[in-house]
DNA sequence: CCCTCGCTAGTCAAACTTGACTACAGGCTC
DNA sequence: GAGCCTGTAGTCAAGTTTGACTAGCGAGGG
């Protein structure tokens, strides 16, 4: 359940095999630093925790061309590619008010076949009403709510997100079904990390929308 | 910007005065441990941490009647009250996805008077509506958007769920206008905390709704 | 009377996150 | 040619969160 290993091993993978920084840069690039806590030390930590785990194979590089310290350069083992799989799926059909997953899961969903994300989001939509039913009979006491008081307006609130997130959940579903998007099992992907020469346009410091601090 | 210390501050002051295990039952009775990190490591760190730094008063007690180790009561501060009620305005008018603040700031909000809760949930939906034009603005390459790909889905999103929330927010702000729940200008306050001798009907290990595991 | 169970009231190590800081190279200015 | 800024690549201490663990007491069963 977790979204920085979720955004990291995404990140390492697109490029087949990236250091720490080239990780950080990239999840820059998605903003990530705002909707997710992938910031400097959670992103390097996350790579040598997952090296440790043995979900990442670390090289040990001679020190950079362009100054600073000696690197490490990372690539997924056959675990870390199956935890990738694992997590995305798991964030796909999972229902939380945390964004963060959801909004890594919506970045990589193009890394599975079209049928099954399709199967992961029927999935989700169908949690999440049930997740609602449950909302409504563990928090609605007998007596009726108005019990409650102005309590009431959490669950309230739950079962409007709930809701709200179901419809978008069918939006997207018959997007993907119509045609839209181009999935692993159908040739050139949209690509989304930068190569190494392209110049980062939103790297730290660029104020992105929703820095409310 | 801390869930954890809103919530504890907060129960501690319907108490007046509280130790930790009682904070604790609160939450669980709330059933914050699920929907925010409202768990027994993050609450006794929380009080040490606010009691250090003068937002809370600890009393030493000797060992309790019923068993266990010898407990600390403590009491908000007047720094402590104002930080509450600081946190509490800010998590009102604040919007991010995290849904932990705000779920929290409702079940607080009676302690604002009436007017004071309409003006700041008003500046929420505002708000709102500067965030959801900034990701627009920002967001969109001049291209058009599909320009993005996939990627145009995670700004899909966070536009619905935006406008999910601004269409919430109104609906509550009309109940309250509408002379709805008692505030703190208003007399008798609703009590959601568990008197000394009542039994918690939603102590931990008791499963609730949401717990995808 | 002994043992286990559950409740009270926490503690603790390990993991994770934050925000500031370091160190080195190249380029620019004055 | 010294000082300074930017970009690269990270480290580190302090704070927070997690999940498991501790320890004392009373109730109840056998």
């Amino acid at each position: 359940m977790s979204t920085i290993r979720l955004l990291v091993l995404g990140a390492v993978r697109m490029h087949g095999r990236a250091h720490g920084y080239q990780v950080r840069n990239d999840l820059e690039y998605w903003g990530a630093h705002e909707w997710s806590t992938a910031k400097p030390g959670s992103i390097y930590h996350a790579l040598k925790q997952m090296a440790k785990q043995g979900l990442l194979h670390a090289h040990e590089i001679a020190p950079s061309t362009a100054g600073g310290p000696p690197r490490t350069e990372y690539e997924l083992t056959g675990q870390g590619t199956e935890e990738y799989f694992r997590l995305l799926r798991e964030a796909l059909v999972t229902y939380d008010q945390r964004g963060d997953m959801k909004t890594a899961a919506v970045g990589f969903v193009v890394d599975l076949p079209r049928a099954e994300a399709v199967a992961l989001l029927k999935e989700r939509t169908l949690r999440i009403e049930q997740w609602r039913a449950a909302v409504l009979e563990h928090y609605v006491p007998e007596e009726g709510p108005g019990q409650l008081g102005h309590i009431g307006e959490i669950m309230n609130m739950w079962v409007h997100t709930a809701d709200s997130e179901a419809e978008w959940t069918r939006g997207l579903i018959g997007r993907i079904e119509g045609g839209a998007y181009t999935f692993a099992d159908e040739g050139d992907p949209f690509v989304g990390v930068l190569a190494e020469d392209q110049e980062n346009p939103y790297a730290t410091g660029e104020e992105h929308p929703g820095d409310a601090h």
